[in-house]
DNA sequence: TTTTGCTATCTTGCTTTACAAACTAGTGGT
DNA sequence: ACCACTAGTTTGTAAAGCAAGATAGCAAAA
């Protein structure tokens, strides 16, 4: 339907800040995506590297293993942009679906 | 991430009332869906009737081929309700994404 | 009557998405 | 030494999305 809802949410976040994968994760628990998986995410950033949306440096921490930090580059705020075009579109479309208001069955 | 949303568009649609797979086509288009292929509709209706949320019953039609009505079953309503639900959850948690209101470059 | 065009459905096969699970590895506390 | 937390990668698999083509009924134009 939509092709990588969380891609966009990643570009999003990471448009914001510099991110690394593990704390990329953090945010998105913190907005109401329950725990979503680093087989999710990781293998997601790496394509979105390959794409040329985003781009990882090591650097190392203080408090634990290396951490990658991605960035995002011109095509990456591009692609951002056009996904919340799109997002909009579909969410209206959603909506509008939804509330239909035929008199079925919703709010009884 | 939202598995299906596509399946949640068609199981309101259906639930409204009995259609078959062109005018469900065809009603999407109206919702501004553009142009979702056949090749994905017809396919996931038949998979939505393995999982018991509709049921396909085939009538003639005066002008033309056979069409297949699909009728929601009591599953699909409570599928339905759960797709809503869902929806509202993803659909608030992008919002608050998108509008982090990070000053970083959405309105210049 | 043959062809074209619209309606209608199904099937095959490919690509992408999503994810569980396992593996590696650094740091700090018990 | 062991555990817990942080952090990343890889592998394998299932499901989703879809292009493309096969099949077929009907009707009006050629």
């Amino acid at each position: 339907m939509l092709k990588g809802i969380l891609q966009g949410c990643l570009l999003i976040l990471i448009s914001d800040e510099p991110m690394y994968g593990y704390s990329i994760s953090q945010a998105l628990t913190e907005f109401g995506f329950q725990d979503v998986p680093k087989g999710t995410i990781y293998p997601l950033l790496i394509n979105m590297g390959k794409k040329g949306l985003i781009v990882g440096k090591m650097q190392p921490s203080k408090e634990g293993p290396k951490r990658k930090y991605y960035y995002i580059t011109a095509d990456g705020l591009q692609e951002k942009a056009q996904f919340i075009n799109q997002w909009s579109t579909l969410s209206s479309n959603v909506n509008s679906l939804i509330h239909k208001r035929s008199d079925n069955d919703e709010s009884r």
